[in-house]
DNA sequence: AATTATAGTCAACTTGATTGACTATGTCGT
DNA sequence: ACGACATAGTCAATCAAGTTGACTATAATT
């Protein structure tokens, strides 16, 4: 694909690609980082359970898929050693999802990739050039969420 | 989710989360257009294929999918009234997939949507940094396609 | 002409989700 | 305080959308 064909992208394709190299880039680094085992969503996931714990249906809610969904995931990450259930401490029907050392040990190693991806984007486009965009995205997730049910993370396909 | 929410998002999260939110207005759209039968990933094979159509292998590379889901899709659209098979003009073995009246009518439906959806977001950031944020997202994905194979569409999850 | 590669389809399988039911617990209305 | 209703999480079954490996007909290569 040469630059002329990218420049043709509309906007959902824009959007698209962008997620997907960056999404793609960060996986890679996690997985020599021995964290292969990890998707995306786990990521997101980790994200949402920071600092404290979460339960299963702010997770579910968060990315945008069934608390039986969360349950199996959750499942997975326990086994794997990622994530711990807790009881509620207030709510004898709930739980609480809390990263162990693993888990956090992930959610530094994103933060650090994303800090280096984004820094060779500003290398690429410049700071107040990045600044800009993430503003701008910001503004309009946000003008298209004020009313309505939050948009979920996950992306329809 | 309040503005302060939305500003400490990461980089993938503002990305997914600006692509669902254009991807889920461009749907509900197309919904009440009597389109609601198509998923995103037709919306994206349907451009792959315009104007001449596409083999199978081109929709599959294109969409990060391998030829035998390609096949099923064009199955099911096939059925649903947007596209055709047709033989190909200089290889027996292959199809060339084209598209019908109708699937054009997605085509122009979703064109015409995404420019309102644009011209929203243009009253709400202006044009200037509209054009801004498009040209730095290119540029972002061609320098991080430019010597790798190329980042197919479908969103990693 | 023989060998190797490829396009598309087939059937079977896998993955990651959803659905509806269930139990234990929490909330609300009287 | 109690009964009715709602909810959190889990269970088993199911489904959608993909992948895999095999196959045939055709194309390309040697």
């Amino acid at each position: 694909m040469t630059h002329e064909v990218f420049s043709k992208l509309d906007l959902t394709s824009l959007l698209s690609l962008s997620f997907s190299t960056s999404i793609n880039e960060l996986h890679e680094r996690l997985s020599e980082l021995g964290f292969g085992d990890i998707r995306p969503v786990h990521g997101f996931m980790f994200k949402c359970i920071t600092p404290n714990g979460a339960t299963g249906i702010e997770l579910a809610e968060y990315l945008g898929i069934t608390k039986q969904a969360v349950s199996k995931m959750v499942d997975y990450l326990e086994k794997s050693g990622y994530v711990m259930r807790k009881t509620h401490p207030t709510d004898k029907r709930g739980k609480i999802i809390v990263l162990t050392e693993r888990g956090w040990l992930v959610v530094k190693a994103k933060e650090k990739i994303l800090t280096e991806i984004e820094q060779r984007w500003i290398e690429n486009i410049g700071t107040e050039r990045l600044q800009m965009l993430k503003e701008d995205l910001t503004k309009l997730v946000y003008e298209a969420n004020e009313d309505k049910l939050p948009t979920r993370l996950r992306p329809v396909w």
